[in-house]
DNA sequence: ACTTACCGTAAGTCATGGCTAACCGAGGGC
DNA sequence: GCCCTCGGTTAGCCATGACTTACGGTAAGT
């Protein structure tokens, strides 16, 4: 899930369906690499759950998927909810001694 | 900021913060890789703004930054929008056609 | 049917970066 | 002062994976 965040170029190509769906070579157009790049950095995000793919005639239009979103939120939330009560802990044992 | 959330290694070391700060040997122990790897990640999320550390005598605690934290909670939560937003404007637009 | 546009896949190259081993400095206990 | 623990840094090795080029397959247009 994370992992398929990790690389910059692949980052962007998740960035750029934020505004909707668009077709792979849309995708590419802009982007500092070739299209299969592009078509390989997509079947990483796909496997991840990131972004959907549709058929459309000719092209294939891919989007980010909302469950993935969805999950990748769950999961900083938890995270952060974690780390801020221990903090929050923490600070009180300070405060209980200082 | 991503970035260093990419490598699985270094995440279950971010992870292992979650619950208090901890020097690094504590931290290294139960991760299978070395104790010097270890500070190589650290220092990649600390790079990141994803952890602080603080001196404690012989050792050094490392915590997760509240800072960081909520840095990649406005990011997750600004694509999250801007990405529902527009599947709600599709989802309108098929059905005003359908 | 031929051509053109769109796209996924495979093979091969090459740089990135994660890991270990070895070294060094700093702090604390005896 | 000596020793031991803790931990940051470097050098070097090596696997991972990102990228391009070349190819094949499908759909639409003429």
């Amino acid at each position: 899930m994370l992992d398929a965040l990790g690389d910059p170029t692949r980052r962007a190509v998740f960035e750029r369906l934020r505004k909707g769906p668009l077709p792979v070579g849309e995708i590419a157009k802009g982007l500092p690499v070739s299209r299969p790049a592009v078509s390989q950095h997509l079947r990483v995000l796909k496997g991840a759950g990131l972004v959907r793919d549709r058929q459309d005639g000719n092209r294939r239009l891919y989007s980010v998927d909302p469950n993935g979103l969805e999950t990748l939120r769950a999961y900083m939330d938890r995270f952060r909810d974690e780390a801020l009560v221990s903090f929050k802990k923490a600070a009180e044992r300070e405060g209980g001694e200082g």
